[in-house]
DNA sequence: TGTACATCAGTGAACGCGCGTTCACTGATGTAC
DNA sequence: TGTACATCAGTGAACGCGCGTTCACTGATGTAC
């Protein structure tokens, strides 16, 4: 049965995360205070340890729940259009991880900015991680079943080297069916929008365009050639 | 005349800088403290204030140092081969930056990584930061110029954003000859490389590869190939 | 339905730390005559 | 070459803050009989 108190320990628990939330938004995970927090609640400080034990708890619940929210919302995004048009799925998930990092900065710099430093992320954090290159992944696996998927004319195969780690990757993802050369394309597009998304949100575009966006949306069409995904 | 002042204050300047790094690298650039850095010199903590106006000061000097590392070892790198070896002094450009990288990964986190909260990159650092890109744009214009340039074949013209784009980065670098789709790939490449190296040092590609480097080569390949380069 | 006991939420003080920056000061080095 | 003064490096104490975590405690909610 839902006691009174299970009720409110919910209603809490997500309170002092959506307070910390702000906290990292304004000062970055680093600063991430328990006192801060319980402040603002307008709590003792101790209180807050009935709901996670360390500060560092409460740090990787924020980061379980940004990989989340960036997980469904790619999801969703990819999820929209029909099933077989899978350019304009890959499109929209690539699109819906930007909107998403720009609306929310601090959350991307969270889970995809440099390690906090003396935090262990637990392994908890791994799998809600995965949930978008999973989607990219399964969206090329999916687009080559159905006979889509274009190999590019020119491109020489990967080397001996580089075909291994494509079968480790495939083991660890049950992908095995897609060509190895397929796969190592789409871990390229993969760091190739995460890094997009990142200069840009860091600062490091900042000069080079007048309107981000625009180079953005180009970098999509061009990785998702390379990867040689086709609506049908 | 340099005095005997003068040596002495460039000697300390720089042993304060190489243990704010070390500190750096240990816990971060958010942790870096003065009173850290004084305890390890065994001077008072006072002191720095003779060589820093502040503590943003002092991390700002390692921000361009490590720009300037990062920049002068992918110079030398694309320097080294042949001049008219486009691709394999881009090759040797990138892999540079990923070698530097695996090497500091504290300095690279300090620059590529998530801003440090309040803390306000003044304008000496941009410059430093544009070395890197810099020279991979420089490279392919210079292939460009010696014909060795290839326009993928397949390849789309980009929208009328994306070219806008292009101009305004034509402008900015002074690299108008190169054809815009050229340099929108050039800009594509440098966010994958970017991409590819901060997810393997932030850990995000933990679990997808057993050798990332075999895979980081691959991408190397796939980007040059992209951009369009070619040995002469 | 009422009572006795167990569980849990929240308090407030304390422990033992850390930090950046300022300031009046001493003593050494540099400079102008 | 020697002296008087100015400049600079470094000291140590102080100001006014911050932090995570623990602990004995009160009082409310939940549970078993």
């Amino acid at each position: 049965m839902r006691t009174v108190r299970d009720r409110a320990r919910a209603e809490i628990t997500s309170e002092i995360k959506a307070t910390a939330r702000r906290h990292v938004v304004a000062s970055g995970a680093a600063a991430l205070s328990l006192r801060a927090v319980a402040r603002e609640l307008e709590v003792a400080v101790s209180a807050l340890y009935r709901y996670f034990p360390s500060r560092d708890a409460l740090l990787t619940a924020l980061i379980v729940d940004a990989y989340d929210d960036l997980g469904a919302r790619a999801e969703i995004a990819a999820g929209t259009p029909p099933p077989g048009h899978f350019l304009t799925r890959w499109r929209a998930a690539c699109h819906a991880v930007r909107a998403w990092a720009l609306e929310a900065p601090a959350q991307y710099a969270l889970v995809f900015g440099s390690p906090v430093p003396d935090y262990q992320a637990p392994a908890d954090t791994i799998a809600a991680g995965s949930r978008v290159p999973s989607l990219l992944l399964t969206l090329v696996h999916d687009c080559w079943r159905a006979g889509q998927l274009v190999e590019p004319a020119d491109a020489p195969p990967p080397s001996a080297g580089a075909l291994q780690q494509a079968q480790v990757l495939a083991d660890a993802t049950g992908l095995q069916e897609v060509p190895a050369a397929a796969l190592l394309r789409t871990v390229t597009a993969w760091t190739q929008l995460f890094g997009a998304i990142s200069l840009e949100l860091f600062g490091q575009l900042n000069g080079a365009f007048a309107d981000n966006e625009a180079f953005f949306d180009e970098a999509v069409e061009q990785m998702a050639r390379l990867v040689g995904l086709r609506d049908s």
